[in-house]
RNA sequence: GGCUAGGUGGCAGAGUGGUUAUGCAGCGGCCUGCAAAGCCGCGGACAUCGGUUCGAUUCCGUUCCUAGCCUCCA
């Protein structure tokens, strides 16, 4: 089997191999912790986190994903709210973790902070300035972007475009408008470190190529992160992290997701229309969210809605039905391999709408057996392929009846439910019914399978 | 204006040069005391106009429309 994955820089699907056989490197550009994460910060997370598992499964994998704890958004808000920057940051690293962890999003290998890896920064400016590729002016350091010949080849941007103005920040510092900043002037109030040209602080594309560096080497297999850090974030990594190297390659595939929208207007921060996920795990089990997530291809757009939510917690609904009543044994579950076809799906270009599509397959094939036997290795076979995107990994009881969601208790639930079958064997219809009303009306399902009834909240 | 992606049935969303995924919703049947769940079946789609082809939703071009990037942003 293969892997296939699109690749940013040649525009089309390619056979991914590691530079090292059987070792795979992977960066993935994280939050610049100042706020919370709203969910289109959560996709990248979610989607990349599907595809180190993926790539988990054959090769020993080494995974970053850096925080951004340095920046004048940062600066900002200790301004702002009076809290020393330590403090916010050390909240929101914590909160973003929490509410990734709650997405079922596993921590990376490597989560490496920009503040510790200053001297890094530092090492790779000096290079890059004794190497001709960046210069220093006026307090900043600057990357000389007529130096790379190939600068805008990953978003595919002509340089005689990039023109000064409203666009590009013209500074009398620059030699061109578009040289963009490795290094700044910091006032006292502001964070800062000591530097061959004075004291400052970091721009926001150096951290990402002194901690791949790092943590990764010099030539990394997959460079990952959302659609706009493209342009510019991506372009100067390449650039600054290519000419440091002396030409090596700095990303051997380069993945980027495509965004989250709401009434087909891109969430973002600067716009307001953002949901956090802080907020929404308050209410949506993180299952549900991370299967909207994984609904529509990594690459496309995706419309958040409330409809979005509704089906996928109705495509769980599906698979925990298929999957309960059923009693599997522990050798079965952990010697099940997943279905070939789920894993086919994933493993080209992380087709998640596909994969989900052979998931449901597999709940059909599942429902209509009979055979007690049968049934536990179909069972296993879809836990092992939900498992591959992360779902459905709970017990499908609680997922049901864990909460009740109503003012019932489930000892009620049970009383009532007795009642009606008592009823029923009474052959009291009339009753037996009024007992199911009851229930309804109190947000509960009733279901009479061949061992019994069965209860579920209406959702 | 430049550059990128897209426009698929009521909705969401894959995919394919000829056999029309999957989920939700709808319709019919089976099962059930009746339901629910499940199973079986049905209907309904490839923005537009041209071109290539024996044949295009799928390839090429036109037009229209949508979104994103070009500035901090996943």
């Amino acid at each position: 089997m293969t892997i296939y994955l699109h690749d940013t820089l040649q525009r089309r699907k390619v056979v991914f191999e590691p530079l090292q056989a059987g070792r795979v490197t992977m960066y993935l550009c994280g939050p610049t912790v100042y706020n919370y994460a709203h969910i289109g910060n959560a996709r990248p997370a979610v989607v990349f986190d599907v595809l180190a598992g993926l790539l988990r499964r054959r090769y020993e994998v080494i995974f970053a994903r850096n925080i951004t704890d340095v920046d004048d958004k940062i600066n900002a808000a200790s301004v702002e709210t009076g809290k020393p920057i330590d403090e916010i940051t050390a909240r929101f690293i914590k909160a973003y973790n929490d509410d990734m962890g709650a997405l079922g999003v596993l921590p990376p290998d490597i989560q490496p902070r920009a503040t510790e890896h200053i001297a890094e920064m530092i090492e790779m400016i000096e290079k890059l300035v004794a190497d001709g590729f960046a210069y220093a002016a006026d307090g900043h350091v600057l990357f000389d972007v007529a130096a790379f010949d190939r600068y805008g080849q990953l978003s595919k941007r002509d340089v005689r475009e990039l023109i000064a103005g409203a666009r590009v920040e013209v500074a009398p510092y620059k030699r061109a408008p578009q040289d963009f900043v490795l290094w700044k002037p910091s006032t006292p109030e502001l964070p800062g470190w000591t530097s061959p040209w004075g004291r400052g602080r970091p721009g926001w594309h150096i951290e990402c190529s002194a901690m791949s560096e790092k943590h990764l080497g010099r030539t990394i297999d997959i460079h990952a992160g959302g659609q706009d850090l493209v342009f510019p974030h991506h372009e100067n990594e390449l650039a600054q992290s290519t000419c440091a190297h002396g030409g090596e390659v700095f990303a051997r595939h380069w993945l980027h997701n495509g965004f989250l929208s709401m009434d087909s207007t891109k969430m973002s921060k600067s716009l307001g229309n953002v949901l956090l996920v802080h907020d929404l795990v308050k209410t949506i089990p993180g299952e549900v969210i991370r299967l909207a997530l994984l609904s529509a291809h990594y690459r496309q757009p995706l419309d958040w809605s409330d409809d979005l939510l509704e089906s996928s917690r109705k495509m769980l609904d599906r698979i925990y039905g298929a999957l309960r009543n059923i009693q599997l044994v522990a050798d079965v579950r952990e010697s099940a391999e997943p279905a070939s076809a789920v894993l086919a799906a994933l493993e080209d270009d992380l087709n998640t709408p596909k994969a989900l599509s052979e998931l449901f397959n597999l709940v059909r094939q599942l429902n209509k057996t009979d055979e007690t036997g049968q049934r536990m290795a179909h069972a296993a076979t879809l836990l092992a392929s939900a498992a591959l995107m992360g779902i459905a990994q709970g017990d499908a009881e609680v997922w049901f009846s864990g909460n009740t969601g109503s003012d019932l208790s489930a000892d009620n639930i049970r009383r009532l439910i007795d009642e009606r079958n008592a009823a029923r064997a009474a052959k009291d219809f009339a009753i037996a019914d009024a007992k199911r009303d009851e229930l309804q009306s109190a947000g509960i399902i009733i279901e009479d399978g061949p061992s019994g009834t069965t209860w579920r909240r209406a959702n």
